[in-house]
DNA sequence: TGAAATAAGTTAACCGTTTAACCGGAGGGG
DNA sequence: CCCCTCCGGTTAAACGGTTAACTTATTTCA
């Protein structure tokens, strides 16, 4: 168990201080050529790796950000247990982080103090929100001095933080578009809520196709779910076969394939008697009979940039609240059809 | 912007030295009842919350360790982008750590020498090794300090560490006896290897279950896939259905599904013609058509119990290395038939 | 009664960096 | 020739805790 190699041992072993070290390490100040190969050299041969607990302590800045994730109540585990979406936002974030030298611990925790604590105590330089959380939250983490980066989040913290989300406008809107110009007439809307930031823009997408198209919404037609289990989508695909609507949207694929499940239960096809669109374009989604038409969105590469801006914010190349849209697009698959 | 409170804010309102702040609060030292009070209501009304990063530098103990997840090649992304199995495991973790107050840190790095230096930096009490790395890694940490907890890993290793898995030969046993006691002879193997720590083992459990069951293992029906892939299921479907095998034991439930869209995609039927077993019961498993009878896992628990393990070792509460084996159980569901 | 043990605090060194302040010598300008 | 500036380095004080060693007062007990 040798003894750690510490910044001393270097300076000692280049014959110069350990401000020197450090400086040349830095490249915060002038140090001659020849004694900076020195220090070079010495760092080399003792293998010499700056401890980042004590450059944390000095600098304050501990090149590490936490990301908060929503708890599912009951269980107090966090949401993304067997969640595509989360797994896959996660890598997207990991992968930046790793490029820049960041690290970025989790938590599920959404107790505001215990969250602040959680920041201070860990001396992080950022914060990332994944999904939405009690308004409560954003309102102690302003009195924060970390740097914030939301995604998914309303529009009204937009101004304050930066906010990543998708073009879930556009999204509801080809959807429905799709469908529209299929022939049909007779769609419904299914989501988890229409409160949340994300579904209520998809239903404005939505609502705007079908104006375009002159098509009504009707009430009787928007089906919520209360969550995005697969279940719901299933008990939705009951009411929906009662129900005189010919195609739905749906704000998930879980839906989606929740609620074809129960029309193939019930002696139904897809899309035979009823198109269906999904949205996220998860993996199964094109491996389900029959493979759904979705609208894609790409994840890895929303918590990339998620990631990507949260480090550019703390070393101040990103001056102020910006919110970046991104694309989605339609994947035309086999559950819808022309009417 | 308040400066943060510091132990010598607390010391001077309590009227006390920060040593015995330091000692309340680690209640490493006896203190009298009346100055405990004192300092802990200095505490409460100042709000106080020791930093972790100071803590770390003097204690050389972090409170965090780093989980390695093994990386997809061509893409540099970790492998759980997107993985079911991988973020309930993780979601296991975080639930015991946030606990017991750790925190984690994620890399995909695999390079033995990227790796320790994650580690020196980081100071980081311990590592969870999630899946099978190269030989060198663990080389390579064998000589640092730093407390090691595998989960699925080859047995080979289990007198250095820690090892948590699941009861694979359990699983691979009853799955098979499942299919045989059907009345199936002419059974089927799909692993993506049979070389892997995992896979290894489930074909073990299958190979005794069918000796004690008097049918021979036909090299022909083992189809080794080479990843885990739903497409690679599709193609051993259409290898199955070119051989003489009525049923199959699939060791994940993606390459069951993909086995099984082929299988109805060239008219046959599941359970009618073949009969499917799977491993690992992911959400969606229940939701094919027709439901996937496999065998069960508890990642979530896994994790759990991996997270709890290391971090009993980091305390020393955890002698010596132990490998932990958890239960599997046969889920029964619509996939499988008397033949 | 007095030496030894105990109890409850305090002092100060230390963990491994960064960085402001300082210093001596060389070069340049008036 | 003297003063000033610049260059390349060093010294030492932070950062916010922990903890060994020390102090002082109080018990304990032969």
């Amino acid at each position: 168990m040798t003894q750690k190699t510490t910044i001393r041992d270097v300076a000692k072993y280049a014959g110069v201080s350990v401000a020197t070290v450090s400086y040349v390490i830095n490249g915060v100040k002038k140090v001659s050529d020849e004694t900076k190969q020195r220090v070079l050299q010495a760092i080399q041969d003792l293998q010499y790796q700056p401890n980042f607990t004590a450059v944390s302590l000095s600098t304050n800045k501990s090149n590490m950000f936490g990301i908060l994730i929503p708890l599912v109540e009951d269980t107090l585990a966090p949401v993304f247990a067997g969640n595509q979406y989360y797994s896959e936002l996660i890598s997207g974030i990991e992968y930046v982080s790793r490029k820049n030298g960041y690290d970025f611990i989790i938590s599920g925790a959404s107790n505001p103090n215990e969250c602040r604590n959680w920041v201070t105590k860990r001396n992080l330089d950022g914060l990332l929100f994944l999904g939405s959380f009690p308004e409560k939250l954003y309102e102690e983490m302003k009195t924060l001095h970390t740097k914030i980066v939301l995604v998914d989040a309303y529009e009204e913290y937009s101004r304050l933080y930066h906010n990543i989300r998708m073009d879930d406008e556009l999204g509801g809107y080809i959807a429905a578009c799709h469908l529209a110009e299929r022939g049909h007439s007779r769609i419904a809307f299914v989501a988890p809520g229409i409160n949340n930031p994300i579904d209520r823009r998809r239903f404005l997408g939505f609502e705007n196709a079908l104006k375009e198209h002159h098509i009504s919404v009707n009430p009787e037609w928007i089906f919520l779910s209360g969550d995005g289990a697969f279940q719901s989508g299933y008990n939705i695909g009951m009411r929906l076969m009662q129900s005189k609507a010919t195609a739905a949207f749906a704000t998930s694929d879980i839906l989606a394939l929740g609620m074809m499940k129960a029309i193939h239960e019930h002696n139904k096809e897809v899309p035979l008697d009823y198109s269906i669109v999904g949205f996220d374009d998860l993996i199964i989604s094109q491996y389900s009979s029959p493979s759904l038409t979705t609208v894609r969105q790409d994840v890895f590469n929303k918590g990339a940039i998620a990631a990507q801006t949260l480090i550019d914010t703390v070393e101040s190349k990103q001056p102020r609240a910006q919110t970046v849209t991104l694309p989605v697009e339609l994947v035309v698959r086999d559950s819808t059809r022309f009417l």
